[in-house]
DNA sequence: TCAATTAGTCAAAAAAACATGACCACCAAC
DNA sequence: GTTGGTGGTCATGTTTTTTTGACTAATTGA
């Protein structure tokens, strides 16, 4: 069968998915330390303290699964892993940028 | 004694805040409804199916006291209650418009 | 060969979010 | 005076999210 991640509020309320794509105990950190430059598994739980293997985990592969990283092998001397926001991840800025006026 | 609802994490990442503002399984749709005009609590039962009204009433609350939504006791003939946009409220529109271009 | 660093997984527990059903008070119409 | 609509609260239960701790497996450097 055919099916989507839409519920039926989300197809009258195109915000409500981008919400869930960045919402989250960890997600909009990452995304920040993203624009930074690429980033990664260790090096995230140490610069989020307070973190968890799990979390971040978690919050990588479902950023990716959301087409807002992308994750590489990189063939290198430590033989590691990055994960660079994307096209699409890059293009959000806009909506954090967006966001920044509102500190209360 | 001086306290906020900023996490150490929120001090560094201002997007954080505003995206717990919004997010939830009923804001996004309150506040999209409440662009339309002022929104009421047992109308919005009706106008989101598989909503209850505990869940309404703790999204309404939060809104108001995110500033988000203004409660209003209107003094009309059936006296009841009105949350509207506040002028914080209404400004977070540009968020949403922001979001719009993302339907993956 | 041993130890550290890389990047994870898994099961379980704890915490947070959300839903259910009962109840309440006020007002208006019948 | 009972029914129906307004706008809720409260205690409890379920579901989802997040955390904890144990474990794995490949690579690297001494």
């Amino acid at each position: 069968m055919t099916t989507n991640n839409f519920s039926q509020d989300e197809a009258s309320c195109p915000a409500e998915g981008i919400l869930k794509q960045l919402s989250g105990k960890w997600k909009p950190q990452i995304f920040r330390l993203a624009l930074d430059g690429p980033v990664r598994f260790n090096a995230l739980l140490r610069q989020l303290p307070g973190s968890n293997k799990q979390s971040v985990a978690t919050a990588l592969k479902e950023m990716e699964e959301a087409d807002i990283l992308v994750k590489t092998v990189v063939q290198e001397k430590p033989l590691h892993i990055e994960y660079t926001l994307s096209e699409r991840g890059r293009a959000m800025v806009t909506v954090f940028r967006s966001m920044e006026g509102f500190l209360s």
